[in-house]
DNA sequence: TATCTTCCATACCGACAAGTATGGTCTGAA
DNA sequence: TTCAGACCATACTTGTCGGTATGGAAGATA
């Protein structure tokens, strides 16, 4: 199964997959200013001349972790989909998604990037999200607009729940406040949508 | 009143004030790992004499900034903390929040640096904002923990609703989308704890 | 074994930012 | 008018990063 890398002296040779999954961590952890290529290839354990057969400059490589970090967002909302009752649905993607820890900071990284490609990428996330919750919410008889509106609401709830989690802040330190607060925001976000949502 | 700033050929010297300033809008605009000192003495038209004269070096700069963007947050809490109406003053601080831009892409910046000292200046300012909230919803009839919970949630609506408003993204471009997020936000965070909130 | 390809090391260049040293110029006060 | 201090310009050093050029060692292939 797997693609039997290349190997050298035994040990696999770095792909650019490694490149890629480390920029990520980079990100995550420092923002994207962070990510500079002599530091990479410390952690990787290789020099610079590694990292251009693999790319070639910086904005490639950051332009494929992005899409890289496109495409595992998708595969895990993708699996989030498929879970038929709404309502644990919605309490599996708000539970799910205070538990990914890199995807997370990954996220707020980006953000506050102000290159374009990065902000177009970040809304293609941002809008399948939106759309997954709206959706739901719609399932559970909410209006078009108020379904979006409430979708909208909730999705600001996780982002925030998420900044709150980082800068290790007193606040959703333990995972018992993490899941109290998963609770209340359910309560807040999912009980009212049953009520007739009419003005 | 304004206290006679030293001039030099008519124009006013700068102040470290200035460069504060300075730092403060590169910061908002494109991150901490933005502030160079060339950089900001192009933008003031003066050199880098001129910074080493006001700061020992890029930390000093950086401390002094976030200590001001600490001061303006404080004052305009402490204006919010006039109202005397409960729900008033909630609508006020999500009104108000939503519309001070710059102080949004602040918060968002600094909440990606991994500098500790940042990162306590961030939970300063976080907490100082959650103790407003917290205090508002109690004197709604809260009990202390929902008080809490509750201010949790409303502040991760807001830092979520200030993420979905940068990167130009479609969600919240208008004023009047702005205004219908703050009413179904207010209507989601503030009518629920008119009930009895007692489980 | 000979050779081709993959992957990487090394050396080098230009650009630019942080920081230091130093001297100059303008202003306000004596 | 003189002078001390506030404010800044200039020049320089050091370090680091992005990027290029080039050669070489290890696997794959025949």
């Amino acid at each position: 199964m797997t693609k039997t890398a290349h190997t050298r002296l035994g040990v696999p040779t770095r792909t650019a997959e490694d490149w890629e999954e480390a920029a990520l961590d980079v990100i995550a952890s420092g923002g994207i200013a962070a990510v500079s290529i002599p530091e990479l290839a410390r952690t990787l354990d290789v020099t610079k001349g590694s990292f251009y057969w693999h790319f070639t400059g910086l904005d490639d490589l950051v332009r494929r972790a992005v899409a890289r970090w496109d495409r595992l967002d998708k595969e895990t909302l993708d699996q989030i989909r498929t879970i038929e009752d709404p309502v644990v649905r919605l309490r599996t993607l708000f539970a799910e998604a205070m538990a990914a820890q890199r995807a997370q900071s990954l996220y707020l990284a980006l953000a506050v990037s102000p290159s374009p490609d990065i902000g177009a990428a970040l809304r293609k996330v941002s809008s399948r999200r939106l759309k997954l919750l709206a959706d739901t919410y719609r399932e559970l008889g909410m209006t078009e607009l108020a379904a979006q509106q409430q979708a909208l609401l909730a999705y600001s709830a996780y982002i925030g729940g998420v900044h709150l989690r980082s800068n290790d802040a007193p606040w959703l330190r333990e995972t018992r406040d993490v899941r109290a607060y998963v609770e209340h925001a359910s309560m807040a976000l999912i009980e009212p949508s049953r009520r007739k949502t009419k003005r």
